[in-house]
DNA sequence: TATTGTTATACTCTATAACTATA
DNA sequence: TATAGTTATAGAGTATAACAATA
């Protein structure tokens, strides 16, 4: 962070020059860390033959027995019809089901299936153990407030949104 | 952020139970951000006929005059073929020029014209004015941890990726 | 009327492989 | 042989509009 500052035009090196630039453009830097998490989440998840949304999807579902897909988009902050074949996809595979809701019988409850919930541990462990080695250094204090800055950004953002 | 948690599986409001899940995974609290930040940015853009990475690849440009695609795709973390229909569709607005530099003819160094310089100056007030309300309530020092810890992420992220 | 899930569709961002022209 | 830019292509993630079934 103490590099001096570049503004050579023939700098074989954008990198510096570019944190200039980006300074004045906070979003970018969010937008860039989240790319790196993504590749590396998606790596991560292969093997498990899951996604990011698949996963999270996953996740969410073990964690709230028998939410409904309205829910889950509200939760994710994505548009219904996206998580369609997102559900498709983890109950093809045997990993959740979707039983009528009792109350409504308009919506589904989802709820994860024993190799939904034995595929759950494993991933989750595989994705706990590879946010360690790309949040290597932070302590928790600032893991703590990267957390809370993340999390006021969304809501003001859905509130601006709406 | 000291709301109680509600683990109960008939909650209505599947949003304390996601800040519990999702404690346990956070790069998905930056993605999050980042979607709520890329959707900001892209309704503020809409007006000047641009997204989000022409936007960026027309800031970097303008403020490294002579710079390289692949210094742009390097700076960016994207591949080199993705630039190639952002730069194109620059090229077509009339907004940079694709100059051939003088000591390697192989490469291009890419220029903002006089229309690129005066869009840009909207574009970035436009932008600014937006993230101020986006990151309402950071102070400098909380703004400036966040801007450390993404760059962070995105280097350990880069360096674990090749 | 409003809401749940759905279909259809399109746009944006990203990645990989293979090509060309220079170096 | 290596690099700069390119083409072609595919895969994710997201958004909007319109529909059927149910509330």
């Amino acid at each position: 962070m103490n590099k001096p500052i570049s503004i050579a035009s023939e700098s074989t090196d954008l990198k510096y020059v570019c944190d200039r630039t980006l300074r004045r453009f906070v979003g970018y830097h969010i937008k860039r860390a989240s790319n790196v998490v993504h590749a590396d989440l998606a790596k991560t998840l292969k093997p498990f033959g899951l996604r990011m949304l698949t996963y999270t999807v996953l996740v969410l579902i073990v964690d709230n027995p028998g939410t409904r897909q309205s829910q889950l988009a509200d939760a994710m902050d994505i548009e219904r019809p996206n998580l369609v074949a997102v559900i498709d996809e983890l109950e093809e595979l045997n990993l959740i089901v979707r039983d009528r809701a009792q109350t409504d019988r308009r919506a589904y409850a989802l709820r994860a299936t024993p190799k939904g919930l034995q595929l759950y541990d494993k991933a989750v462990a595989a994705v706990l153990a590879h946010e360690e080695e790309l949040f290597d250094g932070f302590d928790a204090e600032t893991t703590s407030k990267v957390i809370a800055a993340m999390t006021k950004i969304w809501k003001q953002g859905t509130e601006l949104g709406s």
